[in-house]
DNA sequence: TCCTCACTAGAGTGATCGTTCTAGAGCGAC
DNA sequence: GTCGCTCTAGAACGATCACTCTAGTGAGGA
C-alpha cells in the first residue's frame, strides 16, 4: 500500500528531525506523526525505545551519505578535483534547502558524546566509515597512509566546521573558504 | 555569601550544562539545581525564560572563548606558532576533560540553527566576532584581507570539526591532524 | 521606624515527555 | 475455518517540561 515499509519510513522521519531538531528536541510523538506511523510500530520495530531508533538512524544516514559523498568524489577526474566537488555539492545543497540540511550526524554527536555511549559509538563508526574510504581514495590518489588519513580527518573536519558556520550564517561563505582550504589541502599532500 | 553573584552563578551553571547536554537536553530545574539557586531567580533575572538565558549565556560564553583563544594566539612569537598553540591547547583541554570540555556555542547552534531565530542569531554573532579578531591578526601577519578572512575561516572550522570528531571518538587525534592542517594553511597563506 | 523594592523560595499549572499496555486487524499455513 | 503471528492503533501512565504565582526576606533610604 505504502511505497515504503512502516519501518523504513520512521527511521527516514527520524533522520530529517534529528537533523534539524537534535536527539533530546525530538519526540516520538512528532516521529511517528511526520512518518504516518502508529506509535506502536515505533516500539514493536525498534523496542530499545529512543535511543535504538536514533542509532540505526544514524548508522543509515551515515551509509547513505558515504555512498552520496564517494558518488560525487569519484564522478571527478582527481582527488583534488574529487574534494572540490565535495564542497560546491554541499554548499548547493545548503542553499537549496535553506541551510537545514546539512550532516544528519553532527548535531546528535555533540549532543550524545557525554550523554549516551551507545549513541556516541554509533556516530563514531559513521565518522571513522567516512575517513576510511577517504583515506583510501587519497591513497590511490598517491598520497601515503599517513598523510592520507591526516589529510582525510582535515577534509572531513573542514566540512563539518563549514556546516557549522553555514548554518549560523545563513551563508555559504564558509563552505566556499574551507572548501578552497581543502582543495588547497589535498593538492599540497599529492605534492602539486 | 556567595563568591559569585546569582544571576553570574545561573550563567555559569548553564553554559557548563549547555555544552554538554545541548539546549533542549538541558532543564531549567537541572539549571538552578547547579548554580545553587531557587527557580524564581531565574525567571527574575532572566523574564525572557529559557530562551533568553541561553542567549546571554552564549554571549558570555563566547566572549570567554574569544579572550582565552587570543591570549594563547598572541602568547606565539607569530601567527603559525599562534595557530599551532591553539590546537595543542585545544587537544590538552579535551584530554584533562575526559572528552567534555570543548567548544560552548557548537551544539547550540547546530541546534537551533532551524528552531529559533533569537539564538541562531547569537551563535552567528559569537562566530563572527572570533572570525573578525582571528582576520585582524592575519592581516597584521602580512596577509591580504581576503586571504586572511578564508583563512581564519578555514582555521576555525577546522577547529570545530576536530572537536566534533574528537569528542565523538575520544582520541585527540582528529584535533592534531587538523592543527597541522591549520598550520599548513597559515603557513601557506603568508607565503611560507 | 517604616517603606520600598530587589531578590529568594518553591508549590503548583497544564502540557508534553518516553514508554507501556490492551485490543484488534490482516494474512499465510494447515 | 481457525490458528498463529506480525503489525496497527492509540489510550493511558508517571515523570518531567517550561513557566507562573504568591508569599516572604532583608538591606538601604527617608
Amino acid at each position: 500500500m505504502s511505497p515504503a515499509g512502516t519501518r523504513e519510513r520512521i527511521l527516514d522521519a527520524t533522520a530529517e528531525l534529528l537533523r534539524i531538531r537534535g536527539y533530546p528536541g525530538t519526540g516520538m510523538k512528532q516521529v511517528v506523526a511526520q512518518a504516518g506511523a502508529p506509535l506502536g510500530s515505533v516500539y514493536h520495530f525498534f523496542p530499545g525505545g529512543k535511543e535504538q531508533l536514533a542509532a540505526e538512524t544514524l548508522e543509515r544516514a551515515g551509509a547513505f551519505y558515504h555512498d552520496l559523498v564517494l558518488a560525487v568524489f569519484d564522478g571527478e577526474d582527481d582527488a583534488v578535483a574529487g574534494t572540490r566537488a565535495i564542497f560546491d555539492g554541499a554548499a548547493e545543497v545548503l542553499r537549496q534547502s535553506g541551510y537545514e540540511d546539512a550532516c544528519p550526524i553532527a548535531t546528535v554527536a555533540l549532543e550524545v558524546a557525554s550523554t549516551s555511549e551507545p549513541l556516541r559509538r554509533a556516530a563514531d563508526r559513521v565518522f571513522e566509515s567516512w575517513l576510511r574510504t577517504l583515506t583510501s581514495r587519497f591513497v590511490d590518489a598517491g598520497m601515503g597512509p599517513a598523510v592520507a588519513r591526516s589529510t582525510a580527518i582535515a577534509v572531513v573536519g573542514l566540512l563539518e566546521g563549514a556546516f557549522l558556520l553555514s548554518r549560523s550564517a545563513r551563508t555559504t561563505e564558509a563552505v566556499e573558504a574551507s572548501g578552497a582550504a581543502a582543495v588547497a589541502l589535498v593538492a599540497a599532500a599529492l605534492g602539486r
